[in-house]
DNA sequence: AGGTAATATATGCATGCGTCATACATGATT
DNA sequence: AATCATGTATGACGCATGCATATATTACCT
């Protein structure tokens, strides 16, 4: 039975939204700080190491930009010296790669991730975990995705450490 | 005792992270369709109607932008007719408030962050609500902010519906 | 009171990050 | 071969900021 949200239960609610924003506001920063660019620029950075054989149309798709606003992100990021452009096979296309330097700058993302993370879940009990495990799966399966909105969704997730049909979002590389 | 992240621990962390761009991307979408106006736009809305005799100074420090930054930014609010300057008490200071188109797309805004948020919390048994609640709890207490960084967490909040020291942030209007 | 520093707002100029419209090359279809 | 679809690129532009600086008002110090 549905009943109006009590003067506690919004309370609730700004606390989630101040939590997500928290969250959120963290660990852009750190991102902006260790690319040296912001936009679009850390989940491309992700996007390109987790995807293989990406190409500049794939990518937007996951980024949510158009093409031609994906196409000027590439540039900057292979000008910054992150991002090379291989031939694809097909000659139209080309075949996204981190460098060196891109591939590092992308690990001290990520562990910034997971370290701003960590410190949410580090102190719970087993118990408490489990209960938040729940509700967050819950909450990430309530949404019908096509695979594009799932890519979107864990845009910025190391997908190494995923296995397969254990994410609720269903973005992982190996399940397609 | 701390111990390395296992791989179930990682998956864990990666399903958080999901949660958090999901969500804030509904909402800072949802935001940005309300206002026709993106970047801090919507956070400005929010905490001119919230804090009282709001200055551009005061404004700049909610928002994260510099002071120029938030000139333009109210400059822009005034030309959309969302937001008026009125003198402040101080002859060098404006004070800013809503017009009555402002707040009503601020209202907009509101029922939106709500609407998104409840989807989440709203099939949760109580004690799933309880374990979250602590847990969120907890996780904003873990930081010492100062007030302009409180108030910076809870920017997009409804402080309408808090309880002064209920909030775990500590930026409510009647505390100061 | 007068001089200096601090505070609050505004503005010219530059930059980052995208969009839209369009062009071009390659590949697929009939 | 002609047509259409796909993938990339580019010129022109807009939005949202930052930096350096100017101006007006207030506070402080002697």
């Amino acid at each position: 039975m549905k009943t109006a949200p009590t003067g506690k239960d919004a309370g609730f609610i700004n606390v989630l939204g101040a939590f997500v924003t928290t969250i959120h506001d963290e660990i852009t920063l750190q991102f902006e700080d260790e690319a040296g660019a912001g936009g679009a620029a850390p989940a491309a950075l992700a996007a390109i190491d987790t995807w293989p054989e990406c190409s500049i149309e794939s990518l937007s798709g996951v980024l949510g930009l158009t093409h031609s606003g994906t196409v000027r992100l590439v540039a900057r990021l292979g000008s910054a010296g992150l991002v090379a452009r291989d031939k694809g096979a097909d000659a139209r296309s080309v075949e996204l790669r981190l460098t060196g330097l891109g591939w590092s700058v992308l690990r001290r993302m990520r562990q910034a991730r997971q370290r701003i993370l960590e410190r949410v879940v580090g102190d719970l009990s087993e118990s408490e975990e489990q209960v938040l495990a729940t509700v967050l799966d819950r909450a990430l399966r309530a949404t019908r995705r096509s695979a594009v909105q799932a890519k979107r969704c864990c845009r910025l997730c190391d997908h190494s450490v995923c296995q397969g049909d254990a994410c609720p979002v269903g973005s992982s590389v190996n399940a397609g």
